[in-house]
RNA sequence: GGCGGCUUGGCCAAGGGGUAAGGCAACGGCCUGCAAAGCCGUUAUUCUCCGGUUCAAAUCCGGAAGCCGCCUCCA
């Protein structure tokens, strides 16, 4: 059973076999800093995540470089905006940005360079770019490539250079000698920030620094390339024509894109106003719920962030802590590591391009066996049932280290949950405790009426009541 | 206009030639003073539509409709 990743290229799923046996070089686009990371942004360095981990897992050594692009028109607009330094703009965002991804259980890739300290890599590669005839310089200081220098353009997103009607939509720059030619230095205009260069003070162009860095860390041609589906064109398709041209070999063996988050059925955009940012869902929901919703879909598939499908999830979740906590109530978390059925249709479905909602589906079937079995048995299962359930629980805590869900004791899941409800309205337990005091002795003398009251009463703080055994607890709805 | 994708039960969503996973919701049951929670069970003769290939199609091929993305900064 071997992995397969759906490559851009091919626009087919093929099997993964990395060039070098045992390794794996894996580069993604990470973000531009010049604003609050959104939901979008954190369902790519989510999906990247658990590639990153289930490659790991298949005991490959596995380089990760995750780029932060920290030069950029938008960052300098903002700084005009502002008044704040580009530099101190970027920082703030890689810092937050670190932040969130740190809150959502995402490991830190092996190295997250940014484009500003690699200016020197860059003006290196333009100037093998240009000495190999695939670049040209032009009065002023811009430095563009050259569509036509590179035959290949077009390959990954599938389009004709021929048929793509340019300068349809922007103005055509007359100094370039064909429409499709893009920046690979542009001078620095006067107030921004600029670094010397052959062609005079200015600044690297988007595109090249992702063919620089990956490089500089990875080599002349490397495994696995990631970012979102918009980035396909132009991006993706001005790496290879960069790298490619540059060094003569494959650039990248599998291309890799994930797709969007809507919001309500509708994309994310400024006009709609609806951008919704990594730190409201933060503050809403558990790590662990995003991170499942993120990944109850198949990465390449849009997927759409509502109110209601994080309810969803989040009740999801619970059940999936509540089996484990009538697992080991029960005395039957032994922390074997045996392997069993959960895992070979998890290891299956990671396999098929990383799908990680036929991997999560494969959990909920095995929590939906060991619930029947603990019912069936009334908890006491016979000693094939005892090590079925013990290898459930054991594979699902497995599972927790690559989907980086299910990674808490049950018992702090649903305490963390009630103490975030008491933060959120404020409620002081005590007073909370007391009534239900009055009512369980309400209870005993058979007033049910005063009992029923203070439960609505209750209910109307959006608190329920759940009588058990041990007594009477209560949690938020 | 060019390129790509999607359409599966009330909702979300797997499957991608051999007779429809899973989650949520709903309903029924166990439990309960009644509830809640939890658990169990039930819920698509059928996969947007029309043709075709095949012993066999949701799955392959052709066509139609609807929706979406990229082509411009964008995860």
């Amino acid at each position: 059973m071997s992995l397969k990743i759906y490559n851009t290229l091919s626009g087919k799923k093929e099997e993964f076999v990395p060039i070098n046996p045992g390794k794996v070089n894996m580069y993604v686009c990470g973000p531009t800093v010049y604003d609050t990371s959104h939901i979008g942004h954190a369902r790519s360095v989510v999906v990247f995540d658990v590639v990153y981990r289930w490659l790991q897992h298949l005991d490959y050594e596995v380089t990760y470089v995750r780029n932060f692009t920290d030069v950029d028109d938008k960052i300098i607009k903002k700084s005009n905006q502002t008044g704040e330094s580009c530099t101190a703009i970027t920082e703030k965002y890689i810092d937050e940005f670190h932040k969130e991804m740190d809150a959502l259980n995402v490991l830190r890739p092996t190295v997250a360079p940014k484009a500003t300290e690699h200016i020197d890599h860059i003006i290196r590669f333009i100037e093998m770019l240009i000495d190999k005839g695939k670049a040209y310089h032009v009065e002023g200081g811009d430095v563009y490539f050259s569509i036509k220098s590179f035959k290949d353009y077009g390959k990954l997103s599938h389009r004709n250079p021929d048929d793509m009607q340019a300068g349809a939509r922007i103005a055509v720059d007359e100094k370039k000698k064909s429409p499709l030619d893009f920046t690979l230095w542009k001078p620095a205009k006067p107030g921004e920030p600029y670094w010397e260069s052959p062609w005079g003070n200015g600044r690297p162009g988007w595109h090249i620094e992702c063919s620089a860095m990956s490089y500089e860390y990875l080599g002349e041609g490397f495994d696995i390339h990631g970012g979102g589906k918009d980035l396909i064109f132009p991006h993706h398709e001005n790496e290879i024509a960069q790298s490619e041209a540059c060094f003569g070999t494959e650039f990248v063996k599998y291309w890799v894109h994930n797709g969007f988050v809507d919001i309500n059925n509708e994309k994310m955009s400024k006009s709609l106003g609806n951008f919704t940012m990594i730190k409201e869902v933060l503050d809403k929901y558990s790590p662990e719920v995003i991170r499942l919703f993120l990944l109850s879909k198949q990465y390449r598939s849009p997927i759409d962030y509502s109110e209601d499908s994080m309810r969803e999830v989040s009740q999801s979740l619970d059940r999936i802590y509540a089996f484990l906590e009538r697992v080991e109530d029960a005395g039957l978390a032994t922390g074997t590591d045996s392997k069993g059925e959960l895992w070979d249709a998890f290891t299956q479905a990671m396999n098929d391009d990383f799908n990680s909602a036929k991997a999560q589906a494969a959990v909920f079937e095995a929590v939906k066996k060991g619930n029947k079995l603990l019912d069936d048995t009334n908890g006491k299962p016979d000693a094939a049932g005892q090590s079925l359930l013990a290898g459930i629980h054991a594979d699902i805590r497995t599972i927790s280290g690559i989907l980086g869900i299910f990674m808490m004791s049950p018992k702090d899941y649903f305490s963390a949950k009630k103490e975030k409800g008491m933060a959120d309205q404020d409620i002081d337990p005590a007073q909370i405790d007391a009534l239900i005091q009055e009512r369980a002795t309400a209870r005993t003398e058979k007033n049910f009426a005063r009992a029923d009251e203070i439960r609505d009463q209750l209910q109307e703080m959006n608190i329920v009541l759940e009588d058990g055994p041990e007594g009477t607890v209560w949690r938020f709805e």
